[in-house]
DNA sequence: AATATAATGCAACTTTGATGCAATAAGATA
DNA sequence: TATCTTATTGCATCAAAGTTGCATTATATT
């Protein structure tokens, strides 16, 4: 196991994750950063911020995946990993902090959860209303 | 709208899905009828089995898409599609009649539902103990 | 400043899925 | 049954997404 360099590049994702509320798809992040570094970067960094704790990831509606940073509140929440949010119309996705209760499930082991709402965002909802 | 016709491609594809307990990956019916039909045909009768109500999909733990035939239980189970299960050792998946309850979300609309529990089958299970 | 090696760029490659179009075959009609 | 209509398929081609090997560069340590 090697040490994380801050390189130039790290600091610029480390950067879009800190100036972001939610959580930033690969597809994006590749195309904001497409003049400054290499797509094979990008992965790469992506998957070290993530092995090292820093971000999380999940699986989008369309089987994309998003990253996000860790906070005090998505953290531990549970054993089971935290429920996320994705807008049908923005198409932009949350970490929610909302408790979401698994039942016991007869004959199986569930050692994790991938929990997805899909729907209408704060934003978008404000839209339809005007 | 057209009438879906009864080919031999789609019927080799509804006997698999009858003979099948569980969910199956694109990947899998690829290599299934690798031989049988061209992948743009599978790909073009899992849509059209989709949109005719004989199939539904779901996205897998790793961002691949399933297909599995509708059941009584999992038809019309609710407004917030049902939930699947993942098996992690052997990457199986099964559609599950299990309900889950989602809190209500502030400042959002919830249409759908995504749940995806992740964890050992019951074969795995069994296969661990032995 | 010199060094060790983590990180990057680049090219090549694989995989997955979509598209246009000509050929085929299912099902309806006569 | 023969004919007809068009839904479906095969095939070639393409695009997007992601991976890998390797030479080069940049970071952190001494
Ligand atoms: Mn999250
Ligand atoms: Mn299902
Ligand atoms: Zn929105
Ligand atoms: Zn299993």
């Amino acid at each position: 196991m090697g040490i994380i360099r801050h390189t130039k590049s790290v600091k610029s994702l480390i950067q879009a994750f800190n100036e972001s509320e939610n959580a930033i798809s690969v597809a994006v992040l590749l195309k904001r950063f497409k003049e400054d570094m290499n797509k094979t970067t990008v992965y790469r960094i992506l998957d070290r911020m993530e092995e090292s704790g820093v971000l999380h990831s999940f699986i989008g509606k369309d089987g994309d995946r998003w990253y996000s940073k860790y906070t005090e509140n998505t953290s531990a929440s549970s054993t089971i990993s935290h429920p996320h949010f994705q807008c049908d119309s923005c198409g932009k996705s949350e970490c929610l902090t909302l408790d979401i209760n698994i039942p016991p499930l007869p004959n199986h082991k569930v050692d994790s959860a991938s929990l997805l709402l899909i729907g209408q965002c704060q934003d978008c909802l404000i839209e339809i209303t005007q």
